[in-house]
DNA sequence: CATTTGACAGGAA
DNA sequence: CTTCCTGCCAAAT
């Protein structure tokens, strides 16, 4: 592989995210090397090509609240499923100040 | 090449 | 704190 798309990376990069932790959507456009390209990155996360191996639950907003996701019954499962892997919540967001993940 | 779309972000009221 | 608007970006058609 020589050249991927934006997408590709974004994909790749979500993957890495380790359980308990979760990432802004702004962040991994930053690490896919297009910083601003939060939307681009959403519209990845949607088009969800392995939504088996794509952890896109661990995604969220620059706030730590959640805009989407398509699967069990939206953004209810999602929070579920972070909750159950050990991420901090406050009420209906995501502390990232506490479950930010970011390259070690 | 032009237009449309979307799971964003940030600022203003 | 909530709601509305604008700006940005990549991919699909």
């Amino acid at each position: 592989m020589k050249q991927q798309t934006f997408y590709s990376k974004v994909y790749r990069i979500v993957k890495k995210i380790p359980k308990g932790k979760v990432s802004t959507y702004k962040a991994i456009a930053e690490l896919a090397g297009s910083p601003g390209a939060a939307r681009a990155v959403g519209s990845a996360m949607k088009n969800n090509p392995d939504m088996n191996t794509i952890p896109c639950h661990r995604v969220v907003g620059s706030d730590g609240s959640m805009h989407g996701y398509s699967g069990g019954k939206g953004l209810i499962t999602k929070v579920l499923m972070l909750k159950k892997e050990g991420v901090l919540f406050r009420g209906e967001k995501v502390i990232l100040g506490k479950s930010e993940w970011r390259r070690n």
